[in-house]
DNA sequence: GCCGTTTTCGGCCCGACTGTTTTCAGTCG
């Protein structure tokens, strides 16, 4: 099994970890870290871009001397550098690193005078009264590790959808504050990552002190980590972690920014305006002392020299290149959503009948929706059988004779067999407008299995689409393991196409393979996996996860009019 | 360890809050 790039990632930050432990030039652990997010958002595998003769030295961040380690890896399975410094640091030093209060120096300090090597150490410290004597620790201290090592260590992530309910009863919350001018979600949210680790608030007030003591008092806030004029901290019952930060209005946009992240596309941007010999922080654009842009995001882009950057778009993945010389992608919008290619209906485990799914689609303004139920192997939906498919297309026809400007195209989602077989013959297959083809049984197959199913499946080619490509439900399952390189490029060679499924339990595929798709050549269908009404509104999800992947109106199917669309959908 | 239209040295993002200290280092985002 070739080295993954997340192993390779994960080395890297290991040793910088004990590289800052150790006390060695943090420029030196902030590269490896630096390198650590470069390959592990790298659309290929390390592995095949040694294998085409790829220089690895031409990646940002990857300077000689990492391209030649990185090599030595792959070949070895070994790093050096990582296993001198567990010799010389052993224990597990990045676990007690983990814990809130202790970064490196004070790491150092409790291996150093205390001999803490482990957490079980640290526990012991704290028992015997050690722990508070050593200078720069104290009862606080005491109490907070404590409290730290007595609780399991799970750092969850909440799916956006989770995180938008409470933001939004929270805001409702704030915005009654006297005095309160602007509040905004920024940071990972306001990116629309699939899931957000915390919810980071932006507030212009008059009395912006008076803010922050509200939110402390908000009936949902389990406990206060920081509280100070400018910026309060707080965890609420749900575990979901909220800090509220207050600005003056003139710094509005330049907090908006900082605020927004992510952290390496502000330290990017920081370093452009240190190049103009300015500065950046949260309080606006300085040349100085005098301010010379801050008000608006927009404002901050320009001064620098650069197009805006949808915070979609902001992790330092190549956006700036981009936005220097004026080539930003532009992005997909809901508005360019022309229908929805899965939608489930009360033949197999919908809740509407399809005509009710499809006035629900006319409402919102599409000129297509796709009725794609479960074939017959899926059960416990009720899958279809053939003669079932039969009658439902019938029906469909019936309702499409009485429909005007609209369309209900006749799918199924088929499930895939083990062996990539499908589950209906090509000659049912081929009464149907197009096939979505889908795993839904036998997850558990090997990375090679797996893959050579999902491949197998394209291979049909009344199939048009696969489903919820990796099976993950973000929190609950793991997607299968699947060499989805290798899937992008078999899409590509057919003419297959791949989902984006707008379920926020799925987000399937993830924002680094949308785009790695749409760099290979592989177009997408945002569609919402429907099984109510109600579920069509996902299909904004889907459209925030495709602007994460830089897509445009043109690399998505069901952007298309429906005549392109028709087109599309034939192999 | 990386990087470069102020290049091969000398930089590398910036500020708020906490705890412990008595003026600030460390941590965090």
């Amino acid at each position: 099994m070739p080295v993954q790039n997340a192993e390779i990632a994960a080395m890297f930050d290991q040793t910088a970890e004990l590289l800052e432990i150790k006390g060695d030039n943090p420029f030196r652990s902030r590269a490896y870290r630096n390198a650590a997010r470069v390959i592990e958002r790298l659309p290929k595998s390390i592995t095949t871009l040694l294998k085409a003769g790829e220089d690895l030295s031409e990646l940002p961040g990857i300077g000689k001397d990492l391209a030649g380690k990185i090599a030595t890896i792959v070949a070895t399975q070994k790093f050096d550098v990582l296993d001198r410094l567990k010799r010389e640091l052993p224990g597990d030093l990045g676990e007690i690193a983990a814990l809130p209060g202790l970064g490196p120096k004070r790491v150092k300090l409790l291996y150093d005078r205390l001999g803490v090597h482990s957490l079980e150490d640290l526990r012991r410290a704290i028992r015997s009264g050690r722990l508070r004597k050593l200078r720069g620790f104290g009862a606080k201290s005491e109490e907070k590790l404590a409290a730290a090592l007595a609780k399991p260590q799970a750092e969850k992530r909440f799916k956006l959808a989770e995180a938008e309910g409470e933001a939004e009863a929270m805001l409702a919350y704030l915005r009654s504050s006297a005095g309160l001018d602007q509040a905004v979600i920024a940071g990972s949210f306001r990116r629309r990552r699939d899931t957000v680790g915390d919810l980071d608030i932006l507030v212009t007030a008059r009395d912006g002190a008076s803010v922050g003591e509200r939110l402390t008092k908000y009936e949902n806030v389990a406990s206060v980590l920081a509280h100070g004029p400018t910026r309060t901290t707080v965890v609420l019952r749900s575990q979901l972690q909220v800090d509220l930060r207050v600005v003056p209005k003139p710094s509005y946009g330049a907090a908006l920014l900082y605020f927004t992240g992510s952290k390496a596309h502000n330290i990017a941007l920081r370093g452009i305006a240190n190049d103009r010999g300015w500065k950046l922080n949260e309080y606006g654009l300085f040349a100085d002392k005098r301010r010379i842009a801050g008000a608006t995001e927009d404002e901050i882009y320009r001064k620098l020299g650069i197009a805006a950057i949808p915070p979609e778009m902001r992790e330092d993945r190549g956006e700036i290149a981009l936005a220097k010389t004026g080539k930003l992608p532009k992005l997909i919008t809901l508005g360019d959503i022309r229908g929805d290619l899965h939608v489930h209906s009360n033949w197999s485990d919908g809740t509407a009948p399809i005509a009710e799914m499809a006035a629900a689609a006319q409402a919102r303004d599409y000129a297509y929706i796709a009725i794609t139920d479960h074939s017959h192997h899926v059960t416990v939906a009720h899958g279809l059988d053939a003669a079932r498919l039969a009658r439902q297309i019938d029906e469909i026809d019936r309702l499409n004779e009485k429909l005007e400007g609209f369309t209900v195209l006749k799918g199924a989602e088929v499930d895939i067999l083990a062996d990539g077989n499908l589950d209906f013959p090509d000659k049912v297959l081929s009464k149907l407008d197009f096939v979505v083809a889908a795993v839904h049984y036998k997850f558990d197959l090997s990375r090679k299995a797996q893959t050579e199913r999902l491949i197998r499946a394209m291979d049909n080619r009344h199939v048009s689409i696969i489903a919820h490509p990796t099976g993950r439900l973000i929190n609950e399952r793991e997607p299968y393991e699947l060499d989805m390189e290798a899937i992008i490029a078999a899409a590509a060679a057919r003419g297959c196409h791949l989902e984006l499924n707008a379920d926020p339990d799925r987000l399937d595929l993830t924002d680094i393979h949308a785009h790695t798709a749409k760099a290979a050549g592989v177009k997408l269908a945002i569609s919402t996996d429907a099984h109510s009404i109600g579920g069509l509104g996902n299909v904004r999800f889907g459209v925030d996860q495709a602007r994460r992947a830089w897509l445009e109106a043109a690399d998505v199917i069901n952007a298309q009019p429906l005549s392109r669309l028709k087109k599309l959908l034939k192999r």
